[in-house]
Parts: C-alpha cells; sequence; structure tokens
DNA sequence: AGGCCCCTGAGGGATATTCCTGATTGAATG
DNA sequence: CATTCAATCAGGAATATCCCTCAGGGGCCT
C-alpha cells in the first residue's frame, strides 16, 4: 500500500509539478488536491491522507495555522511547503504538528528525501528554512508581538494600551525594545521589517 | 518545429509542473530553465527561445525588469508570470514588452490559451491581473510614489522635504492625497497598502 | 476661455510621538 | 541565591503629526 498524499496549494502548477515528480515510483501517492483551506478541510477526512503537504500562503487561511485544525480532524504527516520561508509561520506549523518544512526552489531529490525522513519519523527542515531560523530567531516576546500588531494595525499608543489593558507608556517601552532590536528609526519602518520577517503580512 | 519555450523561475516545482502540463503534446516544447536573472542572461542566447516564462520574484532580481534586458538580448514573447498579481509590475513588464500576464494558480487549459494567444500574435491577460489592474489602476501621481517610499524608509515630513526639495507642509500635502486615494487612517497602513499594491517592497 | 489636475505652500490648534531618564515585580535560569 | 529578562509604568520637555481650511501657478485638453 503506497503512502496517500494530499496536496494542499492554490497554484495548480505546484501540486502538477509534485504530481509529475511522483510519477516515477509506486511509494507515494497522490489521493487528492484543494486549493483552499476550505476545500481541504472539507475532503480531508474522506481522504484520510497520511501524508499533507500545505501551502503557506492560502487564499482564505494561514497554512501554519491550518495545520492545526487538519491535525485535529485527521492526525497525519503535515509538511508546510512554502517559497517565502519566516521563522514566525514555522514556529506556528510546528506547535500545529508539522513535521517538515520545505521550500518550492528544492529540486526533486530533496523532495524525495524529505518524504523519507517523514515516513521514518523523523523531521526534515529545508537549508532555506534553517538559514531563516539562524538569521530570524525568535527575537521578539510575545507582548511585543501583540504591540507590534497594533501598529500594524494603524491604532495609537493609547488605543493600544486600552485594547491590551496596559499603560500607553508600557506600550511606548514595547515599541522602543521592538524599534531597537530591528533597527527601525520609525514605526512606519519597524512595521514594514515586520512583514519582510514574516511576522505580519502586508 | 515546435515552439522553443525557457523557463525561468527560482521554484524547481514549478518548472516541474509546466514541463509535466506539456508532456502531452508537441506543439511546445522546453529547451532551458533558470533559477535566478544571472543564469537566464548567460544561457538565453545560446537557446534562442520564441517563448520566455518570467518569474516575477527571482532571488536576484525583479522578472519585470529582466524581461527588459533579455528582450534586448533575444527578441522573443515573454510571459510574466506570478502567484501574487499587481499593477506596478504588470506595468513594468508591459513596457519591458511581455504580452501576457499569468498567475499560478491558472488550470492547465488557462496556459494553452495563453499560449495560443501568444503564438498568434495576441496578448493574454489572466483574470486575476485584470482584477488588480481594475482596482488599482495608476493612481498616484510621480511626486505622491516619492513621499511615499520617504515615509516607507521611516523619514519625517522634514527630512522627505529636504531629501524632495520641498516643504514639509507639501510632503504633508502629497501625503494626505494618497491617504485618502487609499483611505488609509495612518502612515502605517498607507505603507501597508502600497506594499500590497506592489508600489513598494518590504 | 474655462475646467481639471498636479505641485506647491501655509495657519493654527489639538493630539501623538520621541527621547532622555528612571523604577518595581515576578518568573526562570544558572 | 544571584542574575537575567519580560513586563509593567512614569515625568517632562522637545518634536512631529494630524486636521481643518485655504490658495496660487502651470500645464493640458476641449
Amino acid at each position: 500500500m503506497p503512502y496517500k498524499l494530499f496536496l494542499i496549494d492554490d497554484h495548480k502548477i505546484v501540486c502538477d509539478g509534485i504530481k509529475a515528480m511522483l510519477l516515477a515510483q509506486t511509494e507515494f501517492q497522490v489521493v487528492g488536491e484543494a486549493a483552499s483551506a476550505e476545500e481541504a478541510t472539507k475532503y480531508i477526512t474522506k481522504l484520510n491522507p497520511d501524508i499533507v503537504f500545505v501551502d503557506l500562503k492560502l487564499p482564505d487561511a494561514n497554512g501554519a495555522l491550518l495545520i492545526k485544525e487538519l491535525n485535529e480532524l485527521v492526525p497525519a504527516s503535515y509538511i508546510l511547503l512554502t517559497s517565502d520561508p519566516n521563522s514566525v509561520d514555522m514556529e506556528r506549523a510546528k506547535s500545529s504538528g508539522a513535521v517538515a518544512f520545505l521550500t518550492k526552489d528544492m529540486d526533486t531529490q530533496e523532495y524525495f528525501k524529505a518524504l523519507d525522513e517523514v515516513v521514518s519519523g523523523r523531521q526534515y527542515i529545508s537549508s532555506a528554512f534553517s538559514n531563516v531560523m539562524l538569521n530570524d530567531v525568535l527575537k521578539y516576546t510575545p507582548r511585543e508581538i501583540e504591540v507590534l500588531r497594533g501598529f500594524a494595525d494603524g491604532f495609537t499608543y493609547k488605543e493600544i494600551g486600552a485594547q491590551l489593558d496596559m499603560s500607553p507608556r508600557t506600550v511606548e517601552t514595547h515599541k522602543n525594545n521592538l524599534m531597537k532590536k530591528m533597527e527601525a528609526k520609525s514605526i512606519v519602518e519597524m512595521v514594514r521589517i515586520a512583514i519582510k520577517q514574516g511576522l505580519i503580512t502586508a
């Protein structure tokens, strides 16, 4: 019995590429595809896959967060796939139960290597992902991230303070710490760097 | 003689997908692949392709701008490919001589339709791209864009005024006009929208 | 000639942010 | 037990930004 693969990616051409790659062997078999989180949730229980590829950027959800939901429906080996790795989503996916982190610039052999590791019960992290993790470790505290999101959404110190139940001065302190870490010279630049690092989306 | 295709995309799985799609026919044949602008420039003259697929996001260049350089080396039908269309890069690619604008969520049939249009000397614009163009026409003036970049880089009214040789009050006016057009309620939100629209990069 | 848009600039008061500095608590770590 | 660090909060003065309005000059098109 081959391992059953389920592909979740809104780029059909990527699904096609993976299927083409798997044509030459019989160990893995694609049993289904989904182009959105909605479709994925709908079909996963019926398909009951062993391995699930999840694209990070889906039209209706964040892939890393989707893994958590899907894992509760069907416990399988979840593999996060993205062209643009970042540490935040990697952490999210990891705590959701993802076992491999792949980037789309990998070649066919590396995909097979990752699949082999996964079916052997091990993790696999592509080099692009591990580089990101090295440069961009979890430098930020939970509270800082919350404050950051407040600024990204255009709120003031006072508003953020009210939302997070803290003094505006504390908001200021968190913001100052963030800006030091990021070497940003304004809130705007801070948000831009955060987008680049995947902390928040544009 | 089949049409010669050259694929420029750093995601190997996408190239594989396109190649797999083309297996079933003989009209188009992939004669080469490149994973970067550097490789593309190196090989394109030898390959002398008829049609070139160019991914927008390459590790060492912007695909839309790369098309201009390649078109001077080898006049061919250039097709811009991206998962995340925006009007700025579309304009760039268009003035570089691109003849089709495709998104990676298209299905196989739409790829073939685009290829047919292109070899018949017509343009092809995928629906995702034309939607972007409708919502996001060139609404901004050159001066507004300059001011916008100043804010994105974290400068103050005064600094931007000095850089662009205008009064800080004029900077303010441009910013106010930008924010009205974008329906942004803060500079941060304005920059975020600009990133989403491809006016600036994160 | 009239209209439209871009670029330019401003007054003035309200509000927000910045930049120094300083501090206490509690939890985790060695 | 000492240290480190996240999280909390603040005074006070200097700047910056926001929000309202207003307005003239120049280019372009009809």
